[in-house]
DNA sequence: GCCATGCGGTTGTAAAGTGCAACCTCGTGG
DNA sequence: CCACGAGGTTGCACTTTACAACCGCATGGC
């Protein structure tokens, strides 16, 4: 099935591309926050609460970085930390008001690029290419 | 339009979520080849010939970072260096024979990997999809 | 009930990637 | 002919990251 293997190679290659500016382009998102702790915020958000642990075993990092990543969100007042009351050795990681209004205003930003970027797309097209992109992301 | 609103939100987490990962799945990929030193070798490899500011421009990235993994390739002899008989000041990069069978033997354990990522998809839908990442990295 | 094992987190250390700035060389246009 | 710009290199500082050693707490077998 050579077909199948051209656009194998064509999905492989877009989504590396993406890989490789991502991180150029996050980096003049927001000051003071990198892709990884953006990430990491939005995660917590949209977990309501979560330990480290559970970040380090998502983004596949080792805990000695979500650590000190989760300390420096906490130090940018982005993300509160309180001890576990089911697990003293965990803490519950919870974002703060400033962090849901930071993720709320690079959410907006986000979406206007996105917007932009997208005109042209039907809506059944941009529901389709999500739809793929979340079962691409599931396999996980 | 919320659902396309929806949709996007979703194609932004999933793309930067597929950025996290790369990074990680790329390290152990091949000894001594990065992300983007192995996507660096790949695009002179497309392009046949290039000049280091060629790369700098694709990725976004600085002309001294790309000096510096140029300088890598050729240290670990995937790619050579000669003068641009055009213009003096530049340089012409060009895949070694070794560099070539890197990328091939690297392709195909791609290739191998997202096979059986995509088990389940069906002919249309892996053409769709590569079809959808397409027009959407030809928006950069 | 007690200790071995394991998990969640932190800190030290080292390696790698990256951007900025300064510099060199070469080409180009006034 | 000289000033300016482009391609590359190197020095420097900063960030991210993994690995390893360590601490505190939890849990299961004895």
């Amino acid at each position: 099935m050579p077909d199948r293997d051209a656009a194998l190679d064509a999905i492989q290659r877009e989504l590396t591309a993406f890989a490789r500016r991502a991180r150029h382009k996050a980096a003049q998102m927001h000051p003071g926050l990198t892709l990884v702790t953006y990430s990491m915020l939005d995660l917590v958000k949209e977990r309501g609460s979560c330990r480290a642990a559970d970040l380090a075993a998502h983004f596949m990092l080792d805990k000695s970085t979500v650590s000190r990543q989760v300390t420096a969100l906490e130090k940018l007042g982005l993300i509160t930390r309180e001890p576990d009351p089911d697990d003293q050795r965990g803490q519950l990681l919870r974002p703060s008001a400033d962090g849901l209004r930071l993720l709320a205003e690079a959410a907006e930003q986000r979406r206007l690029a996105f917007r932009e970027r997208f005109t042209g797309w039907s809506d059944g097209d941009v529901e389709q290419f999500a739809h793929y992109l979340t079962r691409y992301g599931a396999g996980d």
